[in-house]
DNA sequence: ACCGTGACCCCAT
DNA sequence: TATGGGGCCACGG
């Protein structure tokens, strides 16, 4: 019997996608908000699960950030996610941060 | 099996 | 606002 809240891979994963895929398009969710959407208490499995998507994926998963709404990428990879990002309307300030109060995903809140 | 390393997060100070 | 420490999970050496 597998733990309940401790799903196999398989189906972290599957839930981890599945919560991605419903990110509003001009929306951004975050890690940890996505992890907890998905049952999960793990921000870095859902890191993790989206480095492994291969190159080709139809996944939005530019959509997902950090808790500060910076990006977590690192070197040209976080540029691209960045233009994604921007291109459906996203805003950066001076810092590289989105407000998560305007863009983010169904009332997600930073700082408690 | 142990340890270091991440597309992370939260709390206390 | 800024650190430090702990928790979290998968992987590779």
């Amino acid at each position: 019997m597998p733990r309940v809240d401790r799903p196999d891979r398989g189906q972290a994963y599957a839930s981890i996608y599945g919560m991605v895929a419903r990110i509003p398009k001009g929306h951004v969710a975050t890690y940890g908000s996505v992890a907890r959407r998905a049952g999960l208490r793990s921000a870095r499995l859902v890191g993790h699960a989206l480095a492994a998507l291969p190159d080709g994926s139809h996944l939005p998963w530019h959509r997902v950030v950090n808790r500060d709404g910076a990006i977590s990428l690192t070197g040209g990879a976080a540029e691209h996610q960045r233009a994604l990002l921007e291109a459906e309307g996203v805003r950066f300030d001076m810092r590289g941060r989105i407000d998560l109060h305007r863009f983010g995903w169904d009332d997600e809140t930073p700082l408690r």
